[in-house]
DNA sequence: ATAATTTCGGACATTTTTGTCCGCTTTTAA
DNA sequence: TTAAAAGCGGACAAAAATGTCCGAAATTAT
């Protein structure tokens, strides 16, 4: 579905945002030990979402990570998607067909269509606040 | 969602059928150059459908693939892909979290469970014959 | 029998994705 | 002011996916 890169970037997000609430600021090392994943790949992909403003850092010691409430609560997953996957996930024929489209339908399309448009629902309705509150509560 | 891998192998299955139904045998050649698809690299992606008895071949001239009448009205879309992809679609957190599951579900859990019994439904309940068909008419 | 045509399988090559290393800059605290 | 701690970015490395090549085996037509 996502890339790992993409699997990366959401749970590095999500602890940002768990700790933010907090008032907290994380570092890169802790962002990886937390969310198990390789640490220089990690700080690459946290470069992406501070380059595409869903996350914000600080140099120097006591710098880290950290999400604006803003954005907490305004930042929906699609973002993140869109930062790391680009929009790969929702174009294109499920059977990799070029010709393939209302007109000229591939076997799949409609019951594809259906499927991608409860996706894009859910990537585009769900707010980093909404998932960090259920990460704490789990 | 499918690998390039699969796509091609649904693709192939697929032309094979509709040339099946003519009780025409296809070759690797005219397969890959319909579908689109590289030749050799088909060539590979065929002999699993082959060894999973999901399409049979024929050596030496007038050789080539064919669907048996059987198997197009039985063999469901999941059985290729699980031939090609494995049950990789199927299983695993979406956020890519060991420990993800009903008692500790990770913040997308319960959406990507509805998506993928949907996805499960559409694979385990297309036939071959039923995409061959809808192939022919388009 | 022989030549031609096709699948089959192993080895190899390329590309993409994933992951690492290291030196640089920025910032803080002593 | 200096040393340490952090992010930043470029080059490199490894692994996985995709794709190619070629020779062997099987089968058919001549």
């Amino acid at each position: 579905m996502f890339s790992k890169a993409c699997e990366y970037g959401i749970r590095a997000t999500l602890h940002i945002a768990v700790e933010s609430q907090q008032e907290r600021r994380v570092s890169l090392k802790d962002i990886a030990l937390a969310i198990d994943s390789p640490e220089a790949f990690t700080g690459k992909i946290l470069q992406q979402l501070v380059h595409n403003n869903i996350i914000h850092s600080l140099k120097g010691p006591t710098g880290g990570f950290q999400v604006e409430q803003l954005d907490l609560e305004q930042t929906t997953l699609s973002k993140i998607v869109e930062a790391i996957d680009g929009n790969s996930i929702m174009v294109g024929c499920g059977l990799g067909l070029k010709q393939c489209n209302e007109k000229e339908p591939c076997p799949l399309h409609d019951q594809f269509k259906i499927i991608r448009e409860q996706l894009k629902y859910m990537l585009e309705n769900t707010t980093i606040y909404e998932m960090a509150i259920k990460l704490e509560h789990r």
